[in-house]
DNA sequence: CAATCTAGATAAGTTCAACTTATCTTTGGA
DNA sequence: TCCAAAGATAAGTTGAACTTATCTAGATTG
């Protein structure tokens, strides 16, 4: 079929399967019953194929018509809500931010306050995701990834992060030898997202160290949040991303033992696909989104120690 | 605003934003350019708010039309595309199924392909999520879940799992006692979703042993198939879940160097909302379903040992 | 077992949303 | 400076959408 069926008559049938009938849906939609008749054997005749088996004075929904329902539901639904939205007065701009998982529970939501107090009315979808992300089905504004997925949409290098030993002030103490082979590590499994993480061994090696077997000693922790909690417990020497330990050495709680620090091989991302770019809350979220980033990598006690 | 403006109209404005005129938006629609003119007038007194800033001879969206623009082109492709399926003959019906994560890598992506050989012609969409998922937006007709959440769904119990010391044979044969005390023990991080699944320290009370120090010691997994790979590599007994271990007990490269088990809290459970409920293939899956995880649970490898 | 009720189909006529053509205004660009 | 092209508007036309009225045939009931 080249063209649409009738709209009003793709409503009309699914306001009909929806109340499993026609002087239902006549009333629900405010018009006659012989009105909803006409319009359903309209659409079936454009589409070529019954929605409806006429069972004595009954209607039941044939599989064809079984299978458009839910999605025609969902469509009008969300014509429906964003028409009401719009037209009474207090609409407020939706944003949809997609961020990796690790970032969306702890650095992102820790901060997205400040964005919400200084824009005012805004509804954010906050969403952690792993690439790939479906940027048309989920609607989604802005995403920040690890390196660059999506050629098909327009997409800016953010900054490139590092990864530093950290440890609690208590345990950096006790360090008498500036090479870490000997103390407990805390490795961090840094999921799929991030598997071209620099581990200990990476570390090692671009230090010139042989760790020994050092190297696989220690805890291990499935975010790296969960590896800083560790490291902040004095329970050993995490390899921290700085965007997520800045925080934790400004306050103290963590020290760098050693200087040395790993570039990450990729830079972090943001993709804003076309449709979303005009928007003026997705152009403020960016600058916003962006200068955080950049504060939180380039924060003072990261520099002051910086070793490149 | 009670009813919905005018869906011809909301289509000559998605058509005329996409295209940033309403003479392209005309050809799309194959109507003339006055009448998109006249509809997007009409729209914008209905909703009594302005779309488009008319500025020279060139438009441009209002805040309120940015708004709306993303959705109401998902909407509009929704049902062009619903639409064009079924009535272009060869529509394959589309099934939506999420399972746990844990599931979703493993278990049941295996089999899927026994239920789409049994059953031919389906677009299976299979969906690792942990709870709560969201039934009406993504469209979800069948969601296997730990435990029954979902109230305002019709949803049954299938199976209630159990847990099991596992290890590879050659490690099973070095043990002397059959307490467990003193040997490597995988510990499985089970995710939020298991939250409330057994771990050691659960198992050792309810044997009414006390492991001493041995119930931390050892490696640790963030997901039940990594837990499982370590304990096939003979790193150590881990508490593995009767789903997933079942094939491996039966082609021996696991083996239970003790029997006692330790029941989970909740039965796995299936949520089918009333409107998939009607649907041919959403009934064939989810009888498959079942099947499949009885198969499993209740394997011979596991029935034999079976300790109560 | 009529009598009645109700859901849907159909016919015929009506209406108004949607569309066309024609004309006007503005302006960006050659 | 003048034209081509985009949008607005007016006036008239068309047909999709709607109404009322009538028909059919299972369900329901006294």
């Amino acid at each position: 079929m080249a063209t649409l069926p009738s709209l009003k008559g793709l409503q009309a049938f699914e306001a009909a399967a929806r109340a499993g009938s026609f002087v239902a849906a006549a009333e629900e939609l405010s018009i006659s019953a012989a009105a909803v008749s006409q319009l359903i054997r309209t659409v079936e005749e454009q589409m070529g194929r019954k929605l409806f088996h006429r069972v004595n004075r009954r209607v039941v929904l044939t599989e064809a018509g079984v299978e458009m329902l839910p999605r025609l539901t969902m469509a009008f639904q969300e014509i429906g809500s964003v028409s009401r939205e719009v037209s009474g007065g207090a609409f407020r701009p939706r944003l949809v931010v997609s961020v990796p998982p690790s970032m969306a529970m702890g650095w992102l939501s820790q901060r997205l306050s400040g964005f919400v107090a200084s824009h005012g009315a805004v509804d954010i979808s906050l969403r952690g995701d792993d690439d790939p992300v479906p940027f048309d089905r989920e609607l989604i504004d802005i995403r920040l990834s690890y390196g660059p997925h999506y050629r098909e949409h327009p997409t800016e290098d953010i900054v490139r992060d590092a990864v530093y030993p950290v440890c609690a002030p208590a345990l950096s103490g006790a360090i008498k030898r500036d090479d870490l082979v000997g103390l407990p590590l805390i490795h961090t499994d840094w999921g799929p997202t991030g598997a071209s993480f620099p581990s200990w061994r990476n570390w090692f090696e671009a230090a010139g160290i042989d760790p020994g077997r050092s190297a696989r000693r220690g805890l291990s922790a499935n975010s790296s949040r969960a590896a800083l909690d560790l490291a902040i417990s004095g329970l050993g020497v995490a390899l921290a991303q700085g965007i997520y330990c800045a925080q934790a050495l400004e306050d103290g709680r963590l020290v760098r033992p050693v200087l040395r620090t790993a570039e990450l091989r990729q830079p972090y991302c943001l993709t804003i696909p076309e449709r979303s770019a005009r928007r003026d809350v997705v152009a403020a979220f960016r600058d916003w989104l962006i200068e955080e980033c950049l504060r939180s990598v380039e924060s003072p006690a990261l520099r002051s120690h910086d070793s490149s």
